[in-house]
RNA sequence: UGGGGCGUGGCCAAGCGGUAAGGCGCGGGACUUUGGAUCCCGUAUUCGGAGGUUCGAAUCCUCCCGCCCCAACCA
């Protein structure tokens, strides 16, 4: 058994949804996550797929992926498909896959509806004399000159944008709203404009599209959406999204609600701005480890439990916000902690000699798998002459509280022995300790002595004779800023040390064989995963989050 | 300056008139064959500010201040 049965999240979006449905206001709950294929999905939209997925499976409704499929020159099938896999990766499933471009002949008709209804006119002014007339902020907009065309001219002249008639620009859609509202949203809206593009599902079925603003609200109705959510810059759109559901001869009235959308420190996360971060090669995709994509944090080693219990974490609410990113470690930590087996690497190797233990000898050492998990039993490591520790274990002059290894000093090498330093080699041109010897304590063997005298410190090890190569990436935050771009252009804020790659690590025979993907402890180091770039010839790791280091906090006190 | 939102500890976030939940972080301690994990303890006399209503206000009223969003034929 997990935790017991935490309370179910709440927030003001799941308090709506259950006073609509106690009230009879609604019967059944359905929602959807309604992406734009024009890019990879990050960490912000996880929190919408778990807020949606998630207030309809707790509420006994369903959601819907659907694609926003409006905007043909931005959007692609490469994306769509990553999109359906970083929702399944994350452990959602849809009830029903959609694209807004099924419906484009609907949405036609309903466009036509308006316009008999001398809801919509044709303007044909261009762009720039729309974007003009539009008004200021303060200053009300006014009316096009094509404003008052008859609906049989409307008609008509709608139907030969769809046929093709007109050039892109020529004329637009627009609704007959109120070029004086203070909400300018509400100033007669572009509902269509043609454009003759190839659309990754329609092809060149059609050369008008419909915007966002038109599409969404019917498409909502069309597949029965009780709750649109939606993050807060479309607050002010709610009065045209409900205009519409209330002219529109629609099968349902859906409800949109805001929220905040996720902002993380020391991270970017606007589509332009990933989208540049590949182009100019600061990293090396969207699925560089160090992207706050999904398909990165995947590659990085993230579970889909962990993302999860981020965004549970994290709360849904209307306040602007920016979370801790160490929130976010921490999930995965928690995670990763009881699930991840324990393993010894050593990142900088340090070549030691137990001087009394037998040349040409081996032994295999029980070592425990994760403490975390007993059922998760034990394995046997080769213990030798030999072995390699990490560097930062050892230090000549040990400063206070240093109680790792040191000269005179006994320590225990994980599960195996006691070992007590005797001597130190170095380099006599460049004065690096290149080795140093030691002697062990047969008596400790499985790391306990018998006498009951304690050491202080515990270090993981490699055999040197049996240990395997690895390449492995120390990924640390993509930016030295708590929020990139603050004080000018982000990239000023770009972290020169985010990769740090290891080459000649020294990982425990176990590893060899480790499949892609897999997620191990590195006892003492942090969590590390099984990179694709792994070969038969070279296994390759990435670090997803380091341990908490206490003695790093220390040290860094000074 | 027009409209729409939002202001609770370093960061999230509960709170819905009855006297400030929880998490992260941080500090301290216990325990420990990962300086990991775990476990304790501490961390807002105060809720953007000022008035007011009330026996009683973060919660109600008034005014003020601050921050975010909106003038794409993007979503």
């Amino acid at each position: 058994m997990e935790t017991p049965t935490n309370a179910p999240p709440v927030d003001f979006i799941r308090e709506i949804v259950a006073d609509d449905l106690k009230s009879g206001r609604r019967t059944r709950v359905m929602t959807r996550f309604p992406p734009e294929p024009n890019g990879y999905l990050h960490i912000g939209h996880a929190k919408s797929i778990c807020l949606n997925f998630g207030v309809a499976r707790e509420f006994g409704g369903a959601c819907n992926l659907r694609f926003d499929d409006t905007n043909p020159t931005k959007e692609d099938v490469e994306y769509v498909d990553s999109i359906e896999e970083d929702v399944r990766w994350l452990g959602f499933t849809w009830a029903d896959l959609r694209f807004a471009s099924d419906y484009f002949e609907q949405l036609y008709e309903y466009a036509v509806h308006l316009i008999r209804h001398g809801l919509a006119y044709v303007d044909s002014q261009n762009a720039d004399e729309i974007r003009r007339t539009r008004g200021t902020l303060t200053e009300p907009g006014t009316n096009s000159p094509f404003r008052d065309r008859s609906v049989e001219e409307n008609l008509d002249l709608f139907a030969r944008m769809r046929a093709g008639e007109f050039p892109d620009g020529a004329h637009v859609l627009r609704a007959k709203i109120d070029m004086a509202s203070p909400n300018i949203t509400m100033r007669d809206p572009v509902l269509y404009r043609i454009r003759r593009a190839h659309h990754h599902r329609t092809g060149d079925a059609w050369c008008i599209y419909p915007l966002y603003d038109f599409a969404h609200p019917p498409s909502d109705a069309i597949e029965h959406i009780t709750h649109s959510l939606c993050t807060l810059e479309f607050e002010d759109h709610r009065p045209l999204y409900d205009w519409l559901i209330d002219n529109l001869p629609v099968p349902a009235k859906p409800q949109q609600i805001e929220f905040a959308r996720l902002n993380l420190t020391y991270t970017v996360m606007s589509k332009r701005k990933l989208l540049e971060l590949v182009q100019e090669g600061h990293v090396q995709g969207w699925d560089d480890p160090r992207m706050p994509t999904l398909v990165g944090m995947r590659r990085r080693g993230y579970t889909p439990e962990a993302i999860r219990a981020f965004c549970e974490r994290i709360g849904v609410a209307k306040r602007e916000n920016v979370v801790d990113v160490a929130l976010l470690e921490h999930a995965v930590r928690e995670d990763l902690n009881r699930r991840a087996p324990r393993v010894m690497t050593v990142l900088r190797p340090l070549r030691v000699v137990i001087e009394n233990y037998p040349e040409g000898q081996t032994e295999e050492v029980d070592v425990i798998n994760n403490p975390e998990d007993p059922s998760a039993g034990t394995r046997k490591v080769p213990f030798s002459r030999v072995l390699y520790i990490e560097r930062d274990d050892f230090r000549e002059d040990p400063p206070k509280k240093f109680f790792r290894l040191a000269p005179g000093r006994e320590v225990r090498l994980r599960c195996a022995y006691f070992v007590t330093c005797v001597g130190v080699t170095k380099d006599p041109a460049t004065g690096e300790i290149v080795e140093l010897r030691c002697t062990y304590d047969p008596e400790t063997r499985g790391g306990d002595a018998p006498d009951g005298r304690k050491v202080k410190a515990t270090l993981h090890w490699v055999s040197a004779a049996h240990a395997v190569d690895a390449e492995v990436r120390l990924y640390d935050r993509l930016f030295n800023a708590q929020e990139p771009g603050a004080n000018g252009d982000y990239r000023a804020d770009l972290n020169p040390d985010s990769l740090e790659v290891i080459t000649a690590a020294k990982a425990e025979p176990s590893l060899a064989s480790a499949p892609i993907g897999h997620r191990v402890q590195f006892e003492r180091l942090g969590y590390f995963c099984v990179d694709p770039d792994t070969t038969p010839g070279r296994l390759v790791f990435n670090r997803t989050v380091t341990l908490k280091d206490t003695w790093a906090k220390i040290e860094s006190r000074g």
